[in-house]
DNA sequence: CTGTTAGCGCCTTCAT
DNA sequence: ATGAAGGCGCTAACAG
């Protein structure tokens, strides 16, 4: 008798309940315990009853490794971790997301790349050896690679980011950041502001051209003046730099700016020349981060809950049942979280 | 015949590579594909080249799910991921530990947790369903309770973080602050700074307690008065509003911070009143996040890479061989990063 | 040094 | 509605 272990199990708590030791307790076969928890349907009342109390007592778990190796589902998805934070957003999604998959019975493995030659290189020992079922992306960007890669080896995934070449169809969620500047913009507007400039990045496509978008969109809409843009990489120090130029060039009275960090390069400009930041002039920054908290900038905050909530029901349903219809995409708009920075009315 | 699917894995690319059909390739058996894997000295050199070509030419990775259905060890470490990172410097840590256990072939598996007790209440789970091999923890405090469920259960564990009430029995890393802030007290003092103040969290005991007697030990060993120290919570407002009152009541020329954002809340303090930093008073910052970059704090950088590497090797040998001696600690120094808040000469 | 046998815990298929 | 048999891919134990 094969199943002999199961008596033992019922009394050393220290070795692991089996379906099988649960069968025995409980007076059934394993493959009505198993029914109980995966096809409940199947099973009438009073044994699942029965079985249940079997799988209370013995604390019975189902072991994931074995399940896995019959149906090859591991219920794992993988998840790039970035280098560098650039995103400096990407800590809360991380946490958000964890939630949201793990309420699904998902769970993330994380991995990390240089680039994404090798991320895609990378892709295969996680799928075969690690049986990972599917992946989270971030970081999406023009010419990204890694999407068709993954629907070539028929693995789902969902992005956290648009295809900004839409060679993609796969799902996707992202935050709509021109709706955010427009917002921003429109705020400005209605304290009163009518030479509002913009400080972004290099970049013209992508993220930051979506972010400049919305502001040159709403100040269209207000007919107002179409100031020049300044741009900078995505710091500090350049960001006063690049400040400083628009300042001088286009004589703001407020500026939007593509992130946080470009904002706080901006307010530290403004200060340096005698002005107040949310008095004189306005600024606004985008993401919400801790350092616009510090320094009491209003910004843009991303819905991250919800991004994550989606990621993880979109790449969840793929994996329930893939499909061939066109995948859905979530845009969602991020919202203006008001501090110091643009409190005044001007004018 | 069982192996014929082996015929068909060589021809049919899609499916995958098993032990069966790299066998079949190599004219060996099951068993010695495995050896030539996990024992290669037990296998003859021509043997072995054979088997390698034929995993070459399969592209065969071993499955980690049978493997582990075999061994009971499916090379998963568990990690929790704050609710905030307080820490400010998780994020880094995260990335380096993700490098530091997928070199020895780990990888880290994500959860969440409110707090300990939930934290607690979610071991069985990892460990019975998900088959986690041990945890890496971090957040280690006064009165944790952590890792000796853990040594209960038998489950490898290893700490970012001391063991603050010696409870512990187990490896851990960590980071000397109070070496970190005694040589930051002794740059200032070489700096020509005779009256230096500390402002701190409340917390008495643990990181706190750890960086404040860094600096007490400092000033003590200078002979230099023993200013009162003062007390906030991890906020810029908060920090600014200590720094005000240690400002007013010790009137000193430089202060250390036991973290970047009180800094950052002194420096914005000092420059209210019309003093620079980095000339009239030194401000010296802890964990060199990217605040202290933004803000131009000297600060103290954590050696995150080094830290992690330990507690890779840590908890990868207690894997390997299970020891009841007394396990190692390591305590590394924080790195003092120069930038212009404690640049100006005094006196 | 190499092969054979057996079984980890589960779920799919088929029989009852 | 329930049970029995078989096998997912791997490795431990033993035989040769």
């Amino acid at each position: 008798m094969t199943d002999f272990g199961a008596l033992v199990a019922v009394r050393n708590t220290a070795s692991r309940a089996t379906l099988g030791s649960v069968a025995a307790l409980a007076g059934v076969s394993k493959q009505t315990v198993s029914n109980v928890i995966n096809s409940p349907h199947l099973v009438r009342g009073d044994t699942a009853s029965r079985v249940n109390a079997a799988i209370t007592q013995l604390r019975y778990r189902p072991h994931r490794a074995a399940a896995q190796l019959r149906t090859r589902r591991s219920r794992v998805l993988g998840l790039r971790i970035p280098n560098r934070f650039t995103d400096a957003v990407f800590d809360r999604f991380l946490h958000a997301l964890t939630d949201a998959v793990g309420a699904l019975d998902y769970r993330i493995m994380l991995y990390t790349a240089q680039d994404d030659k090798v991320e895609i290189g990378a892709y295969d020992e996680l799928i075969d050896r690690w049986d990972v079922d599917g992946f989270v992306l971030t970081g999406t960007h023009p010419g990204d690679e890694r999407t068709s890669y993954l629907s070539a080896a028929g693995v789902p995934c969902v992005t956290f980011g648009r295809p900004w070449d839409d060679s993609g169809h796969h799902p996707w969620v992202d935050v709509d950041g021109a709706a955010g500047t427009r917002a921003a913009t429109e705020h400005l507007i209605s304290r009163g502001h009518r030479r509002i400039g913009f400080l972004g990045w290099p970049e013209r496509s992508g993220v930051g051209g979506d972010r400049l978008a919305g502001w040159a969109g709403a100040i269209a809409a207000a007919g107002l003046p179409a100031l020049e843009t300044s741009r900078a990489v995505n710091d500090a120090h350049q960001g006063r730099a690049a400040a400083a130029e628009l300042l001088d060039r286009t004589q703001p009275t407020a500026v939007v700016c593509a992130s946080d960090v470009l904002a706080l390069g901006a307010s530290a400009e403004i200060a340096s020349r005698g002005l107040k930041v949310g008095e004189q002039i306005g600024v606004i920054g985008f993401d919400d981060t801790d350092v616009s908290q510090v320094a009491g900038l209003t910004s843009l905050a991303q819905p991250l809950v919800d991004v994550a909530a989606h990621c993880a029901r979109l790449i969840a349903a793929l994996l329930d049942a893939p499909s061939d219809e066109s995948p859905e995409q979530v845009l969602l708009p991020p919202v203006l979280v008001l501090r110091g920075s643009s409190a005044a009315v001007f004018r």
